[in-house]
RNA sequence: GCCCGAGUAGCUCAGUCGGCAGAGCAGCUGUCUUGUAAACAGCAGGUCGCAGGUUCGAUUCCUGUCUCGGGCUCCA
């Protein structure tokens, strides 16, 4: 019989009999492997375990250890749901069903606008769960996009993917917003369409690979449903979106859905209204809040940290109105270049006046209120500023989306020369604030112009992305482009931190902009006693006020460290005799700027100290015979069990103020 | 803005196949005076999101609207 070999990851090579699949060849390395085997990678392309092999072909044996295999796991198993769909909604039809992160998703257009509801997902999973049981193989068949369409011939969802991707590969990728290459993961293109059979009621185009047979899927679950539209296109068809997670093994699903739930209980706006911090009342429309003062408090802290670092780093503050005239706007272009998220305008004594969207305009015009020599550059401009955008109705969110919110803002006119190190030194600027806050993993984007709606010159595009790059690279953050997703004067490096559980949430930005200079025709004098336009770096660093109040909730689950809590310590005296030596206490450590309060004994104590605990105070003291004879607490401490008693009221000052010192 | 879903006491949620609306927690009052995560009793609290419609009668059914949630799009 004749043999091949091939090469596998680990140098090695492998002799097989010729004709093997890939799946041959995992069952050759080993009965596990085989058994763990999902697909395979052929010189690099990703195959269906049936797939034959060639002598010297490099292969990979890919499992669910690996995030292809995860996806491979994923995508067989939005499959099934389609299959599952279709069996119990005569008339269904289907459109597209990726792998995401964590699970999958898979669109239907069900007959007569019948629509899928929360309560429908168990019957769905039974009929898949059936489906998994029967072990049916999926079978991979190619045939021309003609024969394809004759096959999806009740199916235009499918029939359009064949005509846009298979038959027409050079068409217009930009229409509808969807490109043809997001579809052409659904077929192989070049002609040719790919689809797989696993039942004889059963078939979906496909570019693979799957799974051997859904035999090999289970761990899933259907969480929820949604509309979207056909092709990312509001103008299109909505479809209904059935969203599910799939994991390699039981322990892995489990997991995925504990963290959904703790994720859950961290979600800040449960623990803004648990722990009283803000709210949005219905009264005042959507995406507005009020911070009630627990909230405040914490916000104070933030905003004078903000301020005094940046007092530090060579800030001037600024202050600058909410409004502005319309014609501002006109000459910054964000009337036509941003228009869509603002407020529309108002009309004051014939002249028209816009909430302001941004900052920047204003932060111009103090620059060009005088002459500006070289000698002044860099000018760094820092405002709290507060911002309206008419975001649209469904995209608002807590805090971390919002109509009225307050940027740490600031903006640098800098000379051409002096930009490069500028930036260098926002970037290390910006990742010491974050850190200050106990955010220590960050992903950076580069995002470059956009194709539509950008103003300017392309070389000046070129200079400033180069400029950010460069930073970025010096940095050494980690970073990924953003094609087309800079702001529409100039490129932008978006900073993501990720929380305590991993998510992670955009935050900083920093933006390079020789057009608004341009456009306000700002000037400074050169040593060459010639006149000069100034860059502009635009940036973020908190990004908004109320976003990274949301995300700093979420990250610590509303249990602030010290020197942010709100109240840091509860004093609680045992009996009403104690309440006097408990005022002490109280009034001692505010002396020192310590935020701290007396619960009255006018209930049981162990209420109130799980009254105290469930606000997540870093610290309860409790008070009684002892500590008044002796000058002491008892201390109770968030995190820990049970508590330490006799503790000089000093020691503990000392303590706290170490605390608050290191930002622990 | 679009799709789907949901709005019942401050919060979490029952309930009404159309016939005077319920619980727990929180709140208030009283009793208890407490040493480390829920004392006891009582009281009060609701135009069942809002506006129309159908009906003898609507919190319940229908329509519209507002708000919220999950997505889509967008974004600090």
């Amino acid at each position: 019989m004749a043999e091949i070999s091939v090469i596998l990851p680990d140098g090695s090579t492998r002799t097989i009999s010729s004709g093997a699949t890939a799946g041959d060849l995992a069952a050759d390395i080993g009965p596990g492997l085989a058994k763990a085997a999902l697909i395979a990678t052929v010189d690099d392309v990703e195959v269906d375990l049936s797939s034959p092999l060639a002598d010297g072909q490099q292969v990979s044996i890919i499992t669910a250890d690996s995030d292809a295999g995860l996806e491979t796991l994923r995508h067989s198993t939005a499959h099934v749901l389609a299959q599952a769909v279709l069996e119990m909604y005569p008339g269904a039809t289907y459109a597209v069903g990726p792998p995401i992160e964590d699970g999958f998703y898979y669109d239907f257009d069900l007959p007569d606008g019948a629509t899928i509801s929360d309560d429908d997902l168990e019957a769905i999973e039974n009929r898949m769960r059936e489906i998994i049981e029967a072990d049916q193989p999926f079978e991979r068949h190619e045939v021309s996009a003609a024969e394809g369409l004759e096959l999806f011939a009740d199916h235009p969802y499918k029939r359009e993917i064949i005509e846009t991707v298979a038959m027409a590969p050079d068409a217009d990728a930009d229409v509808g917003g969807q490109s043809a290459d997001e579809l052409a993961d659904e077929v192989a293109g070049d002609g040719q369409i790919s689809y797989y059979r696993n039942s004889d009621s059963f078939i979906d185009l496909c570019r693979g690979p799957h799974v051997p047979s859904t035999g090999r899927l289970g761990y899933f679950k259907l969480m929820s449903v949604a509309g979207a539209y056909w092709r990312r296109d509001s103008g299109r068809p909505s479809l209904q979106r059935i969203y599910g997670t799939a994991w390699a093994s039981r322990k892995d699903l489990a997991g995925h859905l504990h963290r959904l739930a703790e994720a859950e209980k961290r979600d800040h706006r449960r623990l803004a209204r648990e722990l009283d911090l803000l709210s949005w009342p219905t009264e005042l429309g959507p995406g507005l809040a009020v911070w009630h003062p627990k909230g405040a408090a914490v916000r104070r802290i933030i905003e004078d940290y903000s301020r005094d670092r940046h007092d530090e780093a060579g800030y001037q503050s600024v202050v600058t109105p909410h409004i502005a005239r319309s014609e501002l706007w006109e000459t910054s272009g964000h009337l036509d270049f941003y228009r869509e998220s603002m407020y529309p305008p108002m009309e004051l004594d014939g002249a028209s006046y816009h909430l302001k969207p941004m900052n920047c305009p204003f932060h111009v015009l103090i620059f060009k209120s005088s002459q500006r020599s070289y000698r002044d550059l860099p000018i760094r401009l820092f405002e709290l500023g507060t911002v309206y955008r008419y975001e649209l109705s469904g995209a608002v969110h807590g805090l971390m989306r919002i109509r009225g919110f307050t940027q740490d803002d600031s903006h640098i006119f800098a000379t051409r020369e002096q930009a490069p190190a500028e930036i260098a030194s926002l970037v290390a600027f910006v990742l010491s604030v974050l850190r200050a806050f106990g955010f220590d993993s960050f992903e950076a984007r580069l995002a470059t112009r956009p194709l539509e709606k950008s103003i300017g010159e392309d070389a000046e595009w070129e200079l400033a992305t180069e400029a950010l790059r460069d930073a970025l690279e010096a940095s050494g953050l980690e970073y990924e482009l953003d094609e087309g997703g800079g702001a529409f004067y100039g490129p932008k490096i978006d900073i993501d931190v990720r929380d305590a559980i991993g998510r992670s949430w955009q935050l900083s930005t920093l933006q390079v902009d020789f057009q608004l200079p341009e456009r306000f025709g700002l000037e400074y004098v050169g040593s060459d006693g010639n006149r000069h336009r100034p860059v502009m770096i635009h940036r973020a660093l908190m990004g908004a006020i109320e976003r990274f109040f949301g995300v700093l909730i979420e990250h610590c689950s509303g249990a602030f460290p010290a020197w942010l809590a709100p109240v840091q310590a509860a004093i609680l005296p045992v009996a009403a005799t104690h309440g006097d030596y408990a005022a002490e206490v109280e009034a001692r450590l505010r002396q020192d700027g310590f935020r701290a309060e007396v619960s009255d004994a006018q209930e049981p104590l162990g209420r109130r100290i799980r009254a105290a605990k469930l606000q997540k105070l870093p610290y309860v003291l409790v008070v009684g015979d002892d500590d008044v004879a002796h000058g002491t607490v008892g201390v109770n401490a968030r995190g820990t069990d049970g508590d330490e008693r006799g503790v000089p009221l000093e020691d503990f000052a000392a303590r706290l103020a170490d605390e608050v010192e290191a930002h622990r």
